[in-house]
DNA sequence: ATAAAAACAGTAATGATTACTGATTTTGAG
DNA sequence: CTCAAAATCAGTAATCATTACTGTTTTTAT
C-alpha cells in the first residue's frame, strides 16, 4: 500500500535515461514533457523519497542546488572545479565498497567525488600562460 | 593581498581539528569559542571561498544543511542512510584518484559517499525481527 | 465496488544561504 | 613606520531552493 504512481514512474524513468546530473528542476521540466501538469512540489517529494530509500543519489557541488543521479552503478564523479562540469567514471569493480563491507558495513550506493582540474581546463590555462 | 583574516584562520583550525562533519552553523559555534564576535555570515563566506579553492570539502547527506570536512586526505565517507551518521574510512592508498589521473584529469581532493547500512544498526534490525 | 491510505496539484511558508552596507583590518609600496 | 587601496568583517536584510499544507484524486486491498 505504498509507493507506486505514474508521477514517481516518469522521475525514475527521467533520471535513469539523462546522462547528466540533473538538479530537481531540471527533473521537473524533463518529467513536464511525460506528464505536462506535474507539479514541482510532487517532483521534490519523490526525489526525497528516492533519495531517503537509496534508489537514487544526490551530490552536492556548492552552486546551491542538490543534483541528482539515478545510476547506482558504482562509479566516480570527476567534478572539476574550473568548469563546474561533473563527467563520469565506470570502475570494473568498486574496491572502497568491497573495503566498507570487510568492516561490516553493507553497501548499497557509492559514489566517489574526486575534485580537481579536468583536461580540457589543464589545456586551456596553459594556453594561457 | 588576498585570503588572511584571522576568522579565516581560525576556521579552518576548527575544521581540522572536528572530527565530525560539522553543518555550517556548528562551524559557527565552534569558531564562536575562539573569536566570540564572528559573524554567521563570515563563516558561510569563508566555507564558500574555501570550498571553491579546493580547501575544504562539502557533502550533501539529504538533511537540508551542508557538511563541511577539512580532512583533505582521501577517505572515505560511510553514510548510514538508518542512523544517519557519517563515519571516515582511511585507505593507504586511492585507487580511484590514480584510475582519474590516468584518464587525464588532475585529481586534488576526493570523498567517496558509500550509502548502505552499518553494523549497530543491521544488528538492531535483526533483533526486531 | 468501496473505503482507507497514499500521493497529487497548487500554493504558502520556511529557513539555510547569500547579498548588502558601512566599519575595520590587512597589505604593500614609499 | 605611514598611509591609502584592497580585502574582509559584523550585522542585518533579502533571496530562493526546498518543505509544508490543504483540499482533491489516485492507488490499494479487501
Amino acid at each position: 500500500m505504498k509507493n507506486y504512481s505514474k508521477q514517481r514512474e516518469a522521475i525514475i524513468t527521467v533520471l535513469r535515461d539523462m546522462k547528466t546530473h540533473p538538479t530537481a528542476s531540471a527533473v521537473y521540466e524533463k518529467v513536464k514533457e511525460i506528464i505536462p501538469n506535474i507539479s514541482l512540489g510532487t517532483v521534490y517529494r519523490n526525489l526525497a523519497a528516492l533519495r531517503e530509500s537509496g534508489d537514487i543519489l544526490a551530490i552536492s557541488i556548492g552552486d546551491g542546488f542538490d543534483h541528482f543521479d539515478g545510476d547506482k552503478k558504482p562509479h566516480i564523479h570527476l567534478h572539476c572545479r574550473e568548469c563546474k562540469e561533473i563527467t563520469d567514471l565506470y570502475l570494473t569493480e568498486d574496491p572502497a565498497a568491497a573495503f566498507a563491507m570487510s568492516q561490516g558495513f553493507e553497501p548499497d550506493t557509492s559514489v566517489y567525488i574526486v575534485s580537481g582540474i579536468c583536461k580540457d581546463c589543464i589545456s586551456k590555462k596553459q594556453i594561457k600562460i
